[in-house]
DNA sequence: GCAGGCGGAGCAAGCGCTTTCAGGGCTGCG
DNA sequence: CGCAGCCCTGAAAGCGCTTGCTCCGCCTGC
């Protein structure tokens, strides 16, 4: 029903192949012919067929982002940062969620993504080593997103610095119990991040001289409910930690609600950082490590379009800052005064 | 380079045409053969190329979603209630922002669409009625969400309830001086919605005989900075509301961070009202008319893959129920005192 | 005055599938 | 035993574009 390029022809007088040329601007087009291809496409509301043009020129003209989900706020930050520069080149973005192995398995294979874009950012999607091979061997030019992968471009924070910073942030106002809420530990592979960001908070206590203490890490789910179960669960214990790091903002949120239910003052009962700078963190007025997220999906997207338009260059590592906020939910430690609950648990 | 359809044909020594039926499951096909067919496709790591069998097809399989932004929490939700119908159906998702007048004449015209998706559903895109006419006229099957259209199948919400319920639960407790905090008023035609959930807000003050005052109605451009400075507004005024009514979580979050600055008591000194059910609403102990935004989407979603499959049915006009969600932020207004802040002004 | 060049346009060969139509071997029934 | 009919398969015609190659004038430069 939608007229073809061939009716546009018609109409113009000339050939397919000069109204091709003429409609995207390239050279060898008398401009009176090009004038007459013009008005004859506007009359007729022609657009040209974008999978005709795509299996004509070998390119689609789109590009993917995979994403384990759209809705949290993390990734759609990424994919609206993608999403800026993609539309500034005047490319189309396609979204897919890949949330497990199977999916990662046709991403790696590129199952599902052949003719449909010209290159794909996976975000924070946990390959294994022989599917980043598989990717890296497929000659679908791909980014990755918040994990490593040696032989692919990619985009990361260093979380192990992260973790540092936070804590050392909380070291220096004198906390020495330090509550981790983050990621379960039996998930190394699905997920890299909370062991990264472990590590550094491990790093900064050792440097403290402080001894780690199992019991003080705990799984938040990265939601703000599994942050409060978390903290609940914490200050919980017999000796509850004065500051808790989440290894995400809302988790950080989840925290500040127990806090407040529970009737305790923040920072002075309790101290909380997160990581993220989360758009209402600073409406919270929560310390934080902030990460450009939008920026990352940016410069993926940079990346990417690098490598469609340049070939096979040699796989940047891009780590971009990351840094500490500091905001009204940190605050010195009490040294003669655990968190009140447990004040209460000890007077009993 | 990658494998085509004519590469397994040959290892399987069958035609193209039996390999496309046997890989695509359609009868005909002895078994044997079809098992052939599927050895030689895995051998080759075959999938077929989208834009060939999309042009050969006339289907895309994918189909596409209109969005002014990515990255609030809004859009991103929808997003997600769209991904999880059409990753359920085997579909792809297109995104694509339209936030001029360009952008939107481009999605009515099918523009930029045409040979990328089977359909399109478009959020809060605010067509004129031109427009509209010609996104219906046009062949692309469309749903929009957010926004009336009467030739169109559309998702919404009651937006005229939506300000209403909010008003009256405001003035159950008494309050009479009701900031309003929403989008500007000079702005009719790109975005409706605050102006419906406005209609209610007077409708609920006309039932109550309260005469509506222009200076407690302030934009909030729907963002946390744009609620705290309305609010900080509201509250210079020389008779500040003891309750406001954000139409979004977002300006209400706004709200709330000023009157902690300002040190004013919630819902002590005022309350607060938002619209959404944000994630982080209920974490914040937020009192908010809630709607099921990622269920529009889902919604949308369906009701597009119907259109899309049965062809043109009646335009089906979906109204999804919102509801009032009473947390902590709302209470009783002090019948003896206006808020802190402006006693003082009062005092002097 | 003539050859070489160049700008402008058309022809036609694909791009990699899907799908219609035709055909060949069998089965089943008369 | 013969023919209608059914299964399965292949040949080939597109789908609507892009693009390499060819061709045709006309303008330079010597």
């Amino acid at each position: 029903m939608p007229a073809s390029i061939g009716d546009v022809a018609e109409h113009a007088g000339v050939s397919v192949a000069t109204v091709s040329r003429a409609l995207r601007g390239l050279p060898n087009v008398a401009p009176s012919t090009r004038a007459r291809v013009l008005e004859a496409a506007a009359r007729l509301g022609y657009v040209a067929d974008a999978r005709a043009a795509g299996l004509a020129s070998g390119r689609t003209r789109t590009i993917g982002v995979a994403v384990p989900l759209i809705g949290p706020w993390f990734f759609s930050q990424v994919l609206a940062g993608v999403e800026a520069v993609v539309t500034d080149r005047d490319l189309d973005l396609l979204v897919l969620t890949v949330d497990d192995d199977a999916g990662r398995q046709r991403l790696a294979s590129g199952a599902r993504l052949r003719g449909r874009v010209d290159g794909v950012i996976a975000v924070d999607v946990a390959l294994t080593e022989e599917q980043r091979a598989t990717l890296a061997a497929n000659d679908l030019p791909a980014v990755l997103v918040g994990l490593r992968g040696e032989d692919l471009p990619c985009v990361l924070v260093d979380n192990v610095e992260v973790g540092r910073t936070a804590t050392e942030h909380l070291l220096s106002l004198g906390h020495t119990r330090i509550g981790l809420v983050g990621h379960a530990r039996d998930d190394p592979l699905r997920f890299s991040v909370p062991e990264e960001r472990r590590r550094g908070y491990h790093e900064a206590l050792a440097a403290a001289g402080i001894e780690p203490d199992p019991r003080l890490e705990l799984d938040g789910n990265f939601s703000i409910p599994g942050g409060a179960e978390a903290a609940e669960a914490l200050l919980a214990l017999p000796e509850p930690p004065t500051a808790i790091l989440a290894m995400s903002d809302e988790m950080a949120f989840g925290c500040l609600r127990l806090a407040r239910q529970r009737g305790l003052a923040v920072p002075g009962d309790l101290s909380v950082v997160g990581v993220d700078d989360h758009d209402v963190a600073a409406a919270w007025d929560l310390t934080t490590v902030s990460q450009p997220v939008q920026g990352m999906g940016e410069q993926a997207a940079e990346l990417l379009l690098a490598v469609i338009d340049a070939g096979a260059t040699a796989p940047a590592h891009l780590t971009v800052p990351s840094r500490l906020r500091v905001r009204g939910t940190t605050g010195p430690a009490k040294a003669d005064r655990t968190p009140s609950r447990s004040t209460q648990d000890a007077i009993t």
